[in-house]
DNA sequence: GACAGAATACCTACCGATAGGTAGGCTGAA
DNA sequence: TTCAGCCTACCTATCGGTAGGTATTCTGTC
């Protein structure tokens, strides 16, 4: 197969436009403009626009937790793997016209627009999320490169809100910049002094 | 007057409305059905979807704003300003069915479906609340509750972007436990010990 | 290897529902 | 008698989705 086949095309469209306008701000016309297919064809390879989203969230979930995983086998001290997951949210909004979300940050915003199985999905990812950072925070207190207090579990969600939040934020006002800075500043937060 | 004029039933309603699902998962119908009034009588109060929002956003900003000021003006430590500035975010996720988010939240994820006006609110509001943290984070490194590292501004927009991103997080995932558990670390994580 | 049939991937043409918005009329209070 | 405030009736555009047709490609059988 020499380029992408349709159904990838769909997906990355569906997902672009997703990230940056939200499930509600996308159409089966949009796509179908883009990948200069009928609409009625989108049909053929995702019976609903529910059907695409879970399909997207779970490419995406995957994709994600790959990374994820990744940087967790890294070398690296906790420190250094939890401003590598930072670099996952700059590369989120650096990449194309510097204006995408994380796809579950935008559809945890519109998380009442959505059936059962996309909800699941969504609940998965931030707990994969949550999941990723305590083991990184716990490996942080053991290699002494982050101090934590209170419960691990709650300064992963609090991290994880940090840098959804900071997608949010900073798209919508002050730009990469601002979210690089965010990211800096929780980081050494919970750094131990340099 | 009785009761509550139709121009703030009409505002309240799709506030509302937007908190929970968002400006494109909100419609004059919805309004309708809620307010019972007909659909095109809403436009003798609103010319368009998007004065309706900008009206929406200039009547939230000025209300927060005078809560901020409300903290600003209290007697308590720069800690417990923070602490009750995170009791706002709280009381949204609570309020009436506790799945509300923060309508600049909401409005910041789909700010590309916004005219110029209501995008310069949303970013108005989101300077409103740094310069507001900004003095808060001042006030804590003088009176000597709070501690900062870095510059005072990049540590207020982290402070929001949690605080948002929490919101969006726990009201997806955890519920109203865990974004007070979010608020609550990032608080003692700024805290000078207790 | 030839060929029937099934499956794939797309198309045109449409559906009912709903979106935001407009035109113009009625009504009661100032 | 004006006019805010609401109404009925309607507009066009778009939404997600369906029906049914047509090439093309894959596959099992002889």
């Amino acid at each position: 197969m020499v380029s992408k086949d349709t159904r990838t095309n769909i997906m990355d469209v569906a997902q672009d436009l997703i990230q940056r306008r939200g499930v509600n701000g996308m159409s089966f016309q949009d796509i179908s403009d883009a990948v200069k297919i009928r609409k009625a064809s989108i049909h053929h390879h995702f019976a609903s626009k529910q059907d695409l989203v879970e399909a997207l969230l779970t490419r995406y979930r995957a994709e994600f937790g790959s990374l994820l995983t990744g940087i967790l086998a890294s070398r690296a001290k906790a420190r250094g793997k939890l401003q590598r997951y930072g670099e996952l949210f700059e590369g989120t909004l650096q990449a194309d016209n510097q204006d995408k979300s994380c796809l579950c940050g935008m559809l945890a915003a519109e998380v009442f627009s959505l059936d059962e199985g996309p909800v699941r999905s969504v609940k998965g990812f931030m707990q994969d999320n949550v999941t990723f950072l305590t083991k990184v925070l716990n490996e942080g207190k053991e290699d002494g490169s982050l101090v934590v207090r209170g419960r691990v579990e709650d300064v992963a969600s609090m991290v994880l809100a940090a840098f959804e939040g900071g997608l949010l934020v900073a798209r919508s006002d002050g730009g990469p910049d601002q979210l690089s800075a965010i990211i800096r500043n929780l980081v050494s937060l919970l750094a131990t002094k340099p």
